[in-house]
DNA sequence: GTAGGGTGGTTAAGCGCTTAATGGATCACG
DNA sequence: CGTGATCCATTAAGCGCTTAACCACCCTAC
């Protein structure tokens, strides 16, 4: 092959047709006839024909991509293995489609409209996936302002908004249920920062179901997700009066953060404390002891919210799609408190 | 703003001139006077235009974005930092231009190529980014036929290809003399995939630096940068006859992965072993021991090769673009071997 | 024999932008 | 006072594709 794109009209004359013709063989509409349509076939990918996207979406509108913005600090997206897992699933979903995927990672919220509204005015995309929803999030209001299709991968806080949810507020039951079971009283959570929905949606969970089981002491502390933040607040946790037996966290790096914290105050992992990690990963299975995790089903958040996203792109209602349980996969960072 | 994107003929109308000069002024080509130009200008931002980049693609043809695959099984890339760091560096290089990054993850090179030619057959980039290049790669041959600018992440070894690199084999000398500066005479490092241009470069640059130190019996094993094959090897190597007293790794999973082999089988680090990562990360940080680690710049490299990339695609001849040298961080994953 | 109804095509307009070619003023100059 | 330049703007073609509108032809039905 030659570094020379044809386009519809060089087959067009190949096989002695007009363009409008090509096209309707192309996109497998009626207006041509089957013996007409194979030979066009024929010569298409004989000559290495691949639509112009550019040419195709001046002329019906759509862009054939999906854009993703990730407004995270540099500092703690190049640790996460959240994202890239996420990534991984949504390219399953979009591989063998005409459609790509369009990236952006930016380091504050006003960058993170910025490129929405770019992507949009510049109609370089059909749609967007939204991450990380806080509460009154700008995002929601800007979609539905340019009516941008949107996907959520989150809670359905907002009711006409499409989203793919995990159901977390289970997840954190449980693993408190597994704590108590253990013996534990004294639990606390190092939770993201609060202005995320998620991580409200999992306090309160975490604070009902405290109640529920009739812990009096169990209480909910907040990092950045990094593994600094996380050390700092864990000390400061495990050193203030009546330290907590085991703690619950809000991502894998800070779990692992706070191994190091307990080694370094001299508390064994798992006989003196207990440590619990959201989102399992190899990080997860790698350290000594291997963490505790609640595993959850990442790649198909990014999956599902993809073709949901090409479903309402399509014109499809808004659907709240709820993927399959998180899991609890107890390793060797979980045990009964001391005596 | 509502939901209606403006165009320039609707600009035109409202500055009562004709599309051609709107063109001329959005773009700051002589053409226009000085008051018109601002006229429209004025109007423009007004009305919230943005150029639509398929118009402006079919036009010049120019996409306006640049396109990076990357072929790692979804496995792997999940935990490895080093791509979403690279992805943070090329985004900064990105920030306030026009272009926009396309993104795709496979998990086979054939795949890989399928979507460097469907990017180029689209029109959809106006380069693209090569990451882990191998002996005769394909892709380099594809890119030549194409006529698709490219720029690798990596060695030069292709001579009229641009890159930008960095001298990673003064690093493995570096950490080897660090090593044996400590004592250490049994060194094994455990690479990644013979198939890697990068994993050739720096075993040969390890064998060369051994030689030169009168180390006879160093030596390099494989693995595949996950954790577990990582795990494997490590364990055969340190059960075999006279097991080495330091191990080097080719990225920081493995390194991470061993220290638990080293942990199961009852040997302390670094007491009785030293273990050194590659591609330093919060990963490295966050292990007990902290691991020493070759620090390379990772975002830096992603920042340049763009930088380099929209210069060739502008037209600039093929550069070969070095970046500054990694740093070995010592911390507490080696020491002397044992007496 | 002609109205009516499929087939299997062609034509041409249009998507939003760039840009070479063109043209009308205005101005300086011999 | 004609004659180039110079400046500023318009015109129109074209990028590659889709699609509504149209048309020529053959076949059936009454």
């Amino acid at each position: 092959m030659v570094a020379k794109r044809p386009t519809i009209s060089d087959i067009a004359k190949a096989a002695g047709v007009s363009t409008g013709a090509v096209s309707y063989a192309l996109n497998n509409r009626p207006g041509v006839s089957e013996p007409t349509r194979r030979r066009i076939m024929e010569i298409a990918d004989r000559l290495g024909w691949v639509p112009s996207s550019a040419a195709r979406s001046l002329s019906d509108g759509r862009a054939n991509a999906i854009g993703l913005v990730v407004d995270r600090p540099a500092r703690v997206i190049g640790v996460e293995p959240y994202f890239m897992q996420l990534i991984s699933g949504i390219q399953g979903a979009l591989a063998g489609g005409p459609t790509s995927l369009l990236l952006q990672v930016t380091d504050n919220a006003e960058a993170e409209l910025a490129a929405y509204r770019r992507w949009w005015g510049e109609r370089r995309v059909d749609g967007v996936l939204l991450v990380d929803l806080v509460q009154n999030d700008p995002r929601v209001e800007l979609v539905r302002e340019l009516r941008l299709p949107a996907v959520v991968l989150g809670e359905p806080v907002v009711p006409d908004l499409p989203c793919v949810w995990t159901d977390d507020e289970m997840a954190v039951a449980e693993v408190l249920e597994y704590l108590v079971a253990l013996g534990h009283r004294r639990v606390v959570r190092v939770a993201g920062p609060t202005k995320f929905v998620h991580t409200q949606t999992r306090s309160r969970a975490f604070t009902e179901a405290a109640a529920r089981l009739g812990l009096t002491e169990a209480r909910v502390v907040h990092a950045d997700y990094s593994d600094e933040a996380a050390a700092r607040v864990t000390r400061r946790v495990l050193t203030g009066g009546t330290p907590p037996t085991a703690l619950v966290f809000d991502n894998d790096v800070m779990a692992v953060s706070a191994l190091g914290v307990a080694h370094e105050l001299g508390l064994t992992v798992p006989d003196q404390l207990s440590l619990v990690a959201w989102d399992d990963s190899a990080l997860c299975r790698l350290v000594r002891p291997a963490l505790s995790a609640v595993r959850r089903p990442i790649a198909e958040r990014g999956a599902a919210a993809v073709r949901l996203l090409l479903d309402v792109i399509g014109g499809a209602p808004a659907e709240q799609v709820k993927t399959s349980d998180p899991e609890l996969v107890p390793r060797s960072s979980t045990a009964h408190p001391p005596a």
